[in-house]
DNA sequence: TCCAGATCTTGATCTACATCAACGTGCTTT
DNA sequence: AAAGCACGTTGATGTAGATCAAGATCTGGA
């Protein structure tokens, strides 16, 4: 049960046993089924959740009622509203589960605890948000600079798998695009 | 000197005054006229910088020669190319100041040694992250989902000081626009 | 089994924004 | 004071991608 989130914390600190248990004995395992919500828009988010199986996805829904994903997640990432659960304010954003799916969950409180506790865990949560913010700025930089269809090619490079595990026009929603957009770029590419 | 950055921290962390010390102990304070480099594409960044006076800005240079304008810094804000300074890689962001300008510079390993002795610095660190990650993120929603004109009203709500002294051209080149655009919707603006 | 919805594709048309070009104004530098 | 940029504006035209519409598969639920 704990073993993909408990190697994935080992890559960045080294935790005793006692504390890798003191960590285990505050997540909180949660089964998402397909289609079902992790998180609504105007919910206070009161989880960090680490996805065990599955894909989610983080999304707005503007005025017109068209999606668009702020971020996807598999096994191995975290997902959640971040500013909502920071700021104890209602998310704007959506999470639901594009497949059925698992996370561990852990509370906000029970993070604070042990941020003082185990302080390391101020470390790995830093280096997350790094890595997290340094992917955001690389998005930012290729939606202002380059085309549609460099932006996928990007895309499938970078997360090949995603490519394969979610719907097209999800993919398109993630990256600004409209389905057809993204359907006629595939349709190119694949003469190329 | 010190007074701006010991306020700013204050906001999030609480520090001894020796605590204070250590820290502006390791601050370097250098002076960038306009124009001037602070950091360039090839050279691997240094330093956090801390900005006490001017105005800058980090962008990137695509193959066609155009600029993108990653973020924008004033008084009170920190600058960086955030991936260069943590994997040690060449920088693949200018930093340059668009008025003379002043920073407070910590260099990275002054930077760990002050996580390790000063603990608080994790937090800080990781909250200056969490606001970053988050405006990072609105800004991406932004691109994929608002209009060009859209974006511009959304950047002078939020950025009303930088609207006034950047160079109009600039702030086109943050929001992935052309300066022609931008002139337009300024012109459709004052009539409304 | 059958129906409804989800997904993807293709075509026709529209439009927001880019590109190209010219010009005016006000700094900076000498 | 002159020359040269940097900066913004305006107009004409081009184009990437959106929108609208229709149809083909496929899937899951009653």
């Amino acid at each position: 049960m704990y073993d993909l989130i408990l190697d994935h914390i080992s890559r960045h600190i080294r935790l005793t046993p006692a504390e890798a248990n003191r960590f285990t004995s505050v997540l909180r395992h949660r089964k998402i089924r397909r289609r079902q919500y992790l998180l609504q828009v105007g919910d206070v988010s009161q989880y960090e959740n680490f996805i065990t199986k599955g894909c989610l996805r983080a999304y707005t829904v503007d005025a017109q009622g068209g999606e668009h994903i702020a971020m996807f997640g598999v096994e191995g990432w975290w997902i959640s509203d971040l500013f909502s659960f920071l700021t104890n304010t209602p998310a704007t954003q959506n999470i639901d589960a594009l497949e059925d799916s698992e996370v561990l969950s852990i509370e906000k409180s029970d993070l604070e605890k042990l941020y003082i506790d185990v302080p390391e865990f101020n470390r790995l949560f830093r280096i997350l948000l790094q890595n997290a913010f340094v992917a955001h700025q690389k998005r930012i930089l290729a939606s202002i600079s380059q085309t549609a269809e460099e932006q996928y090619m990007s895309f499938i490079a970078r997360y090949p798998t995603l490519d394969q595990r979610v719907p097209q026009h999800q993919i398109a929603s993630y990256l600004g695009l409209t389905p057809e957009t993204l359907s006629r770029i595939r349709k190119l590419q694949a003469k190329k």
